[in-house]
RNA sequence: GGGCCCUUCGUCUAUCGGUUAGGACGUCAGGUUUUCAACCUGAAAAGAGGGGUUCGACUCCCCUAGGGCCUGCCA
């Protein structure tokens, strides 16, 4: 049999983190297998699920290279089908009409609470009568009477609950919407889906979904648990815990590719330590070598994975990423000049950068225009070095080639001359090239910055 | 209250009864050096605690501690 698996977001806030870890792990169980994957929007929470929501669930996954197989089912339109299998339940006496009043269902927990036992109404084998002709009633799953719902996880190993300690839960809601509950199962059942990788939060409510399945006759899908992802204080992901959503990390300058090959090892590992993307992951993946414990985010370890797929990205993309970052999020305007020293300096500039965001920040030099701002330090070397650096200017001047390597040996040629060492003259000419913005060698940045350009701001600031 | 799950360097992890407990990121020291970054070399750094089982436990079992999840007419 085919596998299949999905990816099923309540659509109540934005894409997050460990939601884009759990699409990630369904996909590459599903590419590894060669099975399908697929999207179920879990919106039947209609007065929390937005289509902003919605959007930028599908958008962040998009991002990251993880769009369905098919297109996406909308929990909120099988409402009927769902109905339709919990009155199929009733008549098989699986599930129940349940009359008690929100008080006495209230009573009856507080007992079962204080007993330590699960909820267990006394609707459930159908020997009281309906209170009144028009008593309003949920349907209830009748929960197994005695022995073990097992679930073999993927992950987790085999976890056994006892019957008695699930209750009769709540299927229909008393204005027959469905729950939850019930949704997925019929949902899994009705999709095919073979194998449900989800968030451990989820691990408990295997054990009250199983009995539906059997109620049904159907079989049951084989699960997979994976942990949840914390913050860096091991504190659950929010805000103040580092960033829950993906959209964030696009925003701080993440690569999509970046971001999936971290996500990726977070809790799982290919058995060594080389960085690799997720197609490279789909013939290793393996969820049997999924760990059971959560794992923290780690920002360092994302931005050295991130830098591996900055080194290995095509320069006219991160063009394209920079312009965007630069416009959207640094604000700097880039000159037609500043454009075209991009262009030339970016594959070695990449190799500089741990995201898009520090790109921005190592091309700064590039960008800024003439007569360039100088930094407090970089001001006062160029006080220092001003006699030398008029020297040198002559001596830029006339020089031949204008390329990193010869411009290097045209200054260690002028340092040697001038008997001095390039302590004296580099940190000099560095501050009246750059201003005190972060650059590379002193060749490149005479390379990349022109003839005319590192000239003009030499004779701007002497 | 009840049920279930988790616990190896700071972090991510390897180990699936026998290793000097390995690697990666980070950190520290040194090297290179015209800034920053990169790079090279080296170092520090771990089995929560206690009992078992075993010739031998990080690995298997039990207890304790700590953490998490579920226990909704939320999903």
């Amino acid at each position: 049999m085919s596998v299949v698996t999905r990816f099923a977001p309540s659509p109540t806030g934005f894409l997050h983190i460990g939601g884009a870890r759990t699409a990630l792990f369904n996909w590459l169980f599903a590419r590894h297998t060669g099975g399908k994957y697929l999207l179920r929007i879990e919106d039947t929470d209609r007065a929390r699920s937005t289509p902003e929501a919605i959007e930028a669930i599908l958008d962040g996954l998009s991002w990251l290279g993880l769009d369905a197989d098919e297109p996406a089912i909308f929990q909120s339109q099988r409402a009927d089908r769902h109905r339709e299998v919990a009155e199929a339940m009733v008549a098989r006496g699986r599930a129940f009409r349940c009359y008690a009043t929100p008080e006495e269902v209230e009573a009856l927990r507080a007992s079962a609470h204080l007993a330590g036992r699960a909820l267990r109404s006394p609707y459930r084998d159908g020997d009281l009568p309906r209170p009144s002709p028009d008593a309003p009633y949920v349907v209830r799953l009748r929960a197994p009477d005695e022995g073990e719902i097992v679930n073999n996880d993927l992950v987790q190993g085999g976890v056994r609950v006892h019957a008695q300690d699930i209750d009769d839960l709540v299927l229909l809601r008393a204005d027959g919407a469905p729950t939850y509950m019930l949704s997925v199962v019929v949902d899994d059942h009705d999709m095919g889906i073979t194998n449900v990788i989800r968030g451990d939060d989820h691990l408990t409510n295997t054990a009250r979904q199983i009995p539906i399945f059997q109620a049904m006759g159907w079989d049951t899908p084989i699960y997979a648990h994976i942990p949840l992802i914390h913050g860096q204080d091991g504190a659950k992901l929010s805000k103040r815990h580092g960033a829950p959503e993906v959209q964030s990390y696009r925003d701080m300058g993440y690569l999509p590719e970046g971001l999936a090959a971290y996500l990726m090892r977070l809790g799982w590992s290919p058995g060594h330590d080389d960085v690799i993307s997720k197609e490279e992951a789909i013939p290793l993946f393996d969820l049997a070598h999924v760990g059971k414990a959560p794992s923290r985010l780690d920002f360092a370890k994302l931005d050295s994975v991130n830098a591996h797929f900055m080194h290995a990205a095509d320069n006219a993309r991160l063009l394209a990423l920079l312009g965007d970052h630069i416009a959207s999020k640094k604000g700097w305007t880039v000159s037609p000049a500043a454009a075209a020293r991009l262009e030339k300096a970016i594959g070695m500039l990449k190799m500089r950068a741990k995201t898009i965001s520090e790109l921005a920040d190592q091309a700064r030099f590039l960008i800024v225009e003439r007569p360039i701002a100088l930094d407090a330090q970089a001001q006062k070397l160029k006080e220092q070095s001003r006699d030398i650096l008029l020297r040198l200017r002559d001596r830029l001047v006339g020089a031949t080639s204008w390329t990193a390597a010869d411009l290097a040996e045209t200054l260690k040629a002028f340092a040697t001359e001038a008997g001095v060492g390039m302590g004296k003259i580099g940190p000099g000419l560095r501050a009246v090239l750059t201003g005190g913005a972060p650059a590379p060698d002193l060749g490149q940045v005479l390379e990349f910055l022109g003839p005319e350009e590192a000239l003009g701001r030499l004779s701007d600031q002497l």
